[in-house]
DNA sequence: ACTGTTATGTTATAATGTAACATTTGTAGC
DNA sequence: GCTACAAATGTTACATTATAACATAACAGT
């Protein structure tokens, strides 16, 4: 079965974001029992604060973040959550501009293409293998074997163009 | 007319590759002049370091090889250089590896594909409208309007798989 | 309880990139 | 050539992003 998911749409200001937030922990939860994995409270923080909104957040305002609850928190306190976090698939790693964002699919995990607003900051994720095909069938021509992908678009959201031609 | 161009394909390590750094330098100086810009030697001194090979370099590497001949140099003077020549479509940033490469073909201003070996470093680059279009294409299903992209693919090129397979 | 593994704490440092202001160099008009 | 302006470079300091290395604590199976 092919893939053509978005799976993050852009969302109105407006909508509920608590459900997003607590979708995505009890998700992550379900995801790390099936797999025998622990969702320490360090990590399910981390989640939740990637979670904070649809815009990627930095590493070091994560740690802020966790340092107003726990002062001694540093560097590799954010870091290895997200790399456990990362490696589970259940965030991504937006790495034209350094920052974290929660997956919008991780029950099959998978890298998505990421459609940023310059403006707005919001992030849709969309994992279509239609778009991989291509590549995959781009790759084939000079006998290269793809085992990552990155793909990153920037542009505007049309809810921010909406509100520029007002 | 579409474009559909490898641009830069992997290279056969026995390839002469003073051909291609003398090639890009020469396009580089036909450019600037025609557009009434400054090839300084900094400038031209970085590009010529961007294309010591086909793998993407790392600016403090750049910074390195300045000092040995201009130990006043600091990291002002590379990412200045470097901004002029991102600006000017004659190299490239890979986002993911924090690291630039040589564009394949400046003349005409874009942003490339790019399929980076995992075991040789290299990096194949292409240009190809069939992806854009789809992205495009994609993209439009919800509104959002591109206006940058950043297509990173990592995997294992011919020549490495080949050796492997040995 | 013993033991090996996993997770976290802690300190230090590496790697990447930018701000701000001074100085020099190039350019164009006079 | 001189002047004035703009572009490029020098210089210092700092901001941001990420990892190394080693110590301690928590956990899981026996
Ligand atoms: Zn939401
Ligand atoms: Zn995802
Ligand atoms: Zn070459
Ligand atoms: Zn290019």
């Amino acid at each position: 079965m092919s893939k053509n998911k978005l799976l993050s749409p852009f969302k109105p200001a407006s909508h509920k974001h608590q459900k997003c937030l607590q979708s995505a922990i009890s998700v992550a939860k379900k995801h790390c029992e099936v797999e025998g994995l622990r969702l320490t409270p360090i990590r399910q923080r981390v989640l939740e604060l990637v979670w904070q909104s649809h815009e990627p957040v930095k590493a070091y305002d994560i740690l802020d973040e966790l340092k107003r609850s726990k002062s001694s928190s540093a560097p590799p306190t954010v870091y290895r959550a997200l790399d456990f976090l990362l490696e589970e698939g259940l965030v991504h790693k937006i790495e034209s501009l350094n920052a974290y964002i929660g997956c919008g699919n991780p029950k099959d995990i998978h890298k998505g293409q990421f459609f940023i607003c310059h403006d707005c900051g919001s992030v849709a994720e969309l994992d279509d293998d239609e778009i991989r095909d291509l590549l995959q069938k781009k790759a084939k021509r000079f006998g290269f074997e793809i085992n990552d992908e990155m793909v990153e678009i920037k542009g505007y959201c049309l809810e921010c163009r909406e509100l520029k031609n007002k």
